[in-house]
DNA sequence: CTAGGGTTAG
């Protein structure tokens, strides 16, 4: 859930870790003066009708599908042609119309080679045609370019509309600039220069809560509500969502309910996101009340909302229902897509059951669906499981051979079954890789390498490089400290975890339960009791309430180091909160049954134990 | 003729 949010994303710094902020190779540059013919080169791929028979599954349905793509950029290039030749020439709005064909099959440089020889050809465009261009850059990146064409807009004496400025923004966000898109959004309004509508509003909206501040959304949407444009479904959606992958269902119930109250009717976007959020907190009878309410609304569930739940029932372990979930949709007229698919498939893996997810891969094959990147990272995923790393990385070399773009999920999964099986080195090379194809590392990275660093006795190093990190900016959560509160303990660094567990409060994180355990637990090895039962306190002081480990922990604490008394009180504490002993606790207590040691602290155990 | 929300890893 973490995971999500774009700026815990943030930036292990260039200098540390050499870290590219994009591939400077791939710029546009060119793309104005790549003659329209030569866009012929796209044909230059493999003939399709020669699939040699080494190819894998994966690899032939590429090849066909990339063919089909081709085919239609063709065609409207073929229409551009004959519009040039056209006299009197075709209007603005035919070209534009044509750009927007081109962004709709994501054909962006295409799109943006097209405009240039438009410019060059003197045909008149306007502020619409503009912002399709700029839409152009932003999905290539480009958002230097996008700003580029915006001066050229007041250069010709153009007015940028809501649209244009909408564009941009999403385009700022979506290169992780949120707050460069905030202020330009902020200076947007104070100065008049743009009539904000429902639309841009949701931009800084869906911005808001890409980066953790849902809370902020929410104010913004009544900010907008202020100003009198009204919210409309989009941006309840997006914050219903937002809260949703929170964990915050019930307040996003409470938002469905404002809607009702407002006469905005919820849709399908609407009630996957809420579904999606029932379905982490298994709260599957929230879900059958919020089916009907959609049957009753006249809402039927998409594509979209059947992979939520065919997603859910896989990850739960229920193959069979999610199986039995797509025959339905079929059944009910709703196609399964490879998102579907790679769902079940992704259930099947986490099981173990790699032969099973073939199966179903064969299935979707069958029906003309290609596997995507997300489909890769699931059977990556799924070899990485059962430390088959080396066909992990095969699969790997096979998907970015093949023009799929790896993602870092894909990686770190790699990069965490490496460390895993102990192959430190190929790790080590393995990291140095993703530096070097300029894979945008996340929080998940940051902890795979530290707890791998740890988990190899090389705690100096992972402190090290914590450090390092974080004086580059880089933004901890609260995973990261257990993993070196845990992997300072293991190396007897008990001040060291000592004085990182005092920091916590001080970087704005809040120590989770796994951090209070960590912390029993290291100084009950050093056989430091009563720090132990102090940080018990602590807990229960901050309302973090202890689990059955915390329990299990102190009791086994206790009796290592011949507490006896402590250990038996601990157990009647966990005993009245209705925890169970854990079977390595109840090893050392029936070990302990067995001395002959008259502790009388013992001998009233035994009686609790043997009554 | 142009812009917005819902699916993935430790």
């Amino acid at each position: 859930m973490i995971m999500r949010r774009a700026f815990t994303t943030c930036f292990f710094s260039n200098t540390l870790l050499r870290f590219p902020i994009h591939a400077t190779t791939n710029t546009i540059t060119t793309i104005p003066l790549l003659r329209l013919h030569s866009l012929s080169q796209y044909h230059t791929c493999p003939n399709p009708n020669h699939i040699p028979n080494h190819l894998s599954e994966f690899e032939q349905l590429l090849l066909e599908k990339s063919r089909v793509g081709f085919d239609k950029l063709d065609d409207a290039l073929r229409v551009f042609d004959k519009m040039l030749r056209k006299k009197p020439l075709p209007s603005v709005i035919d070209f534009t119309q044509l750009l927007a064909a081109l962004v709709k099959m994501k054909h962006y440089s295409a799109a943006v080679s097209v405009f240039s020889k438009m410019c060059s050809f003197n045909i008149a465009v306007d502020i619409v045609t503009y912002s399709t261009v700029i839409n152009c850059c932003c999905h290539l990146k480009r958002v230097d370019y996008a700003f580029a064409l915006l001066a050229a807009i007041f250069k010709r004496g153009f007015v940028p509309n809501v649209v244009t400025y909408t564009t941009l923004l999403r385009g700022l966000i979506s290169q992780d600039k949120f707050l460069e898109a905030e202020l330009l959004f902020k200076n947007l309004l104070k100065h008049n220069q743009v009539e904000p509508n429902a639309v841009i509003f949701n931009t800084i909206i869906n911005g808001q809560c890409k980066t953790g501040n849902t809370s902020q959304a929410m104010m913004l949407l009544r900010y907008m509500e202020k100003k009198g444009c009204m919210p409309n479904v989009v941006n309840y959606s997006t914050i219903i969502d937002s809260l949703s992958k929170d964990r915050l269902v019930d307040d996003a119930l409470g938002l469905l309910g404002e809607m009702s109250d407002r006469g905005i009717q919820p849709n399908v976007v609407t009630y996957s996101s809420l579904i999606q959020g029932l379905c982490n907190l298994n709260r599957w009878d929230d879900i059958t009340q919020l089916l009907k309410d959609m049957n009753r609304h006249k809402i039927s569930p998409g594509k979209h909302t059947y992979s939520i739940l065919v997603d859910a029932h896989a990850r739960d372990g229920k193959v069979r229902d999610a199986e039995y979930l797509i025959e339905l949709m079929i059944r009910r007229g709703q196609n399964p897509d490879v998102v579907t698919y790679s769902a079940l498939m992704d259930g099947y893996c986490l099981r173990g059951e790699l032969d099973k997810a073939s199966v179903v891969l064969r299935t979707m094959r069958n029906k003309g669906i290609s596997p995507d990147a997300h489909t890769y990272s699931i059977f990556i995923n799924g070899f990485c499981k059962k430390t088959k790393v080396d066909t992990a990385i095969h699969l790997l070399e096979e998907m970015t051979l093949k023009g799929l773009t790896p993602t870092v999920e894909a990686y770190n999964t790699i990069l965490d079954g490496l460390f895993r099986t102990l192959r430190l080195d190929e790790a080590h090379k393995f990291y140095k890789k993703m530096l070097n194809k300029g894979v945008k590392l996340n929080v998940v990275t940051c902890g795979i390498l530290l707890h791998g660093l740890c988990w190899n006795g090389l705690v100096g190093e992972a402190m090290s490089m914590f450090h390092k990190m974080e004086s580059c900016g880089f933004v901890p959560n609260i995973q990261i400290c257990n993993i070196l509160i845990h992997g300072l303990f293991k190396d007897g660094k008990v001040d060291e975890a000592r004085n990182l567990f005092q920091n916590i409060l001080l970087k704005g994180l809040r120590p989770s339960v796994i951090t209070y355990n960590s912390m029993i637990q290291g100084f009950c090895q050093e056989g430091l009791l009563d720090e132990a039962y102090k940080i018990l306190l602590e807990m229960e002081e901050h309302n973090c309430l202890p689990t059955e480990a915390t329990y299990n922990i102190l009791i086994r604490g206790c009796f290592k180091n011949k507490m006896y008394d402590g250990g038996c009180l601990f157990i009647d504490d966990m005993v009245a909160h209705g925890f169970k002993a854990d079977a390595s606790t109840a090893s050392i207590v029936f070990d302990l049954l067995q001395l002959k040691e008259q502790d009388p602290a013992l001998l009233a155990l035994q009686k609790k134990f043997m009554p």
